[in-house]
DNA sequence: CGCTGGCAAACA
DNA sequence: TGTTTG
DNA sequence: ACAGCG
């Protein structure tokens, strides 16, 4: 559990905690002009603010949920980003997500266009873009798209359940214009069709003590099975978001083959208390007891269960989508990772543990890329954190 | 200039 | 296998 | 119609 040797990219331990306490002693902010050194490209960083750790792997650094600095800029191009995604771009997409990440966790507004470029992840195009941001507080583009009939539909259509970009773009070329004339589409799938009726209560979000009152239930209802079953809320929800559309819960216990066949034991109860409506999604993995089958001894290699649901809120009887993943004790912690997000934090951990690390790491281990791969027995998130050699980032500051 | 970019698993 | 999900 | 890296 000591961290790897540490690639010098990240040092600061200081810096780095949540921040605030901004002292503004001498961050060269105010001070628009550098002083001599304009040319010297001896060093990375000339302009850039020291307590930023300029990075293209976003696990390194704490992103808050709401940016201090250069919130509206960072508006605009999760538009062009989202544009970009349901127009099937996805490598495109990630880009701006990256330069979106970067700002997000940049410790004060962009000045200037040479400014913005010194950040990884801001190329000429998106740099373009802030540079006219700059001069008309706006982005030309992002505005384009936001008045296109096409993007408003297509993203409509792209938040029912069971439908991407692909789906949306279809019944667009069909002349839908409403999540009524999708309905009586003939070719839908049988999620389709669920994720059309559920729509208006899946639009709804959940405040966090809507959130609170679910949790109730299901700790209630786990607990009356088995009684030291673990469950920890993960998500948007654990990363501190005020208003969630769904919800997201780790379960699992501390014996294996309890937790074997915790999700069907948990799904029935569910179903015969009235709470759960509809299985959006069901993941249920062979335990494969059965020791012949598949690789020499000590096998396990079950991965997790999963239901996807639909649950009724008792106090405001709507429908909420709930997202029960079933982890043995020894994929708590990755499971609880990896599903608290966010879905950029994940990819870039992942990568992370990759490039620079030779290792995989995936909801249900964490693995030393060797022939054969062998799994790190890891117990807790921050047990990961050290061996991967990241810096703690707190679920609240994983808002990449 | 060419390659990579996070993943696994269900449904039709 | 392609599409979608988290 | 993106960006970084080798």
């Amino acid at each position: 559990m000591k961290p790897e040797p540490l690639s010098e990219t990240f040092v600061q331990e200081e810096s780095y905690q949540t921040e605030s306490t901004s002292k503004d002693r001498r961050t060269s902010s105010d001070s628009e002009h550098n002083f001599t050194d304009d040319e010297q490209t001896s060093d990375i960083e000339f302009d850039l603010d020291p307590r930023f750790l300029n990075t293209k792997y976003e696990c390194l650094r704490p992103t808050p949920l709401k940016p201090k600095y250069n919130q509206s800029l960072v508006e605009l191009l999760e538009v062009i980003e989202h544009s970009r995604e349901l127009n099937g771009e996805e490598r495109n997409a990630l880009s701006y997500r990256h330069a979106i990440a970067a700002l997000k966790a940049y410790p004060h507004n962009i000045k200037s266009y040479a400014e913005a470029r010194k950040i990884i992840g801001v190329g000429p195009k998106i740099g373009n873009h802030i540079k006219e941001f700059l001069t008309t507080d706006t982005i030309p583009e992002a505005e384009e798209i936001l008045a296109s009939e096409k993007y408003q539909t297509l993203d409509i259509f792209s938040r029912v359940y069971g439908v991407g970009y692909k789906t949306a773009l279809k019944w667009y070329r069909k002349g839908y214009k409403s999540i009524r004339e999708c309905m009586r589409d003939p070719y839908l799938t049988h999620i389709q069709r669920l994720g059309l009726e559920l729509f208006n209560d899946f639009q709804k979000k959940m405040s966090r003590q809507d959130i609170q009152e679910l949790l109730g239930i299901l700790d209630t209802i786990i607990k009356s099975i088995y009684s030291d079953c673990i469950i920890t809320p993960v998500g948007g929800y654990r990363r501190g978001k005020e208003f969630n559309g769904d919800l997201d819960v780790v379960v699992s216990h501390p014996q294996e083959e309890i937790a074997n066949n915790l999700l069907k034991d948990i799904v029935e109860k569910l179903m015969d208390t009235g709470h759960l409506k509809h299985k959006l999604f069901y993941a249920r993995n062979k335990k494969d007891t059965s020791s012949e089958l598949l690789s020499s001894h000590r096998n396990v290699m079950d991965k997790l269960d999963k239901c996807f649901c639909a649950f009724i809120q008792p106090s405001t009887q709507i429908c909420r989508q709930v997202d029960l993943i079933i982890a043995p004790y020894s994929q708590y912690s990755t499971a609880v990772l990896g599903w608290t997000g966010s879905k950029q934090f994940e990819r870039s951990l992942r990568n992370y543990a990759k490039k620079e690390r030779n290792m995989t790491l995936t909801s249900h281990g964490l693995f030393l890329n060797v022939i054969p791969k062998r799994q790190v027995h890891v117990t807790s998130e921050r047990e990961i954190f050290n061996i991967l050699g990241i810096p703690w980032v707190e679920p609240e500051m994983r808002n990449c």
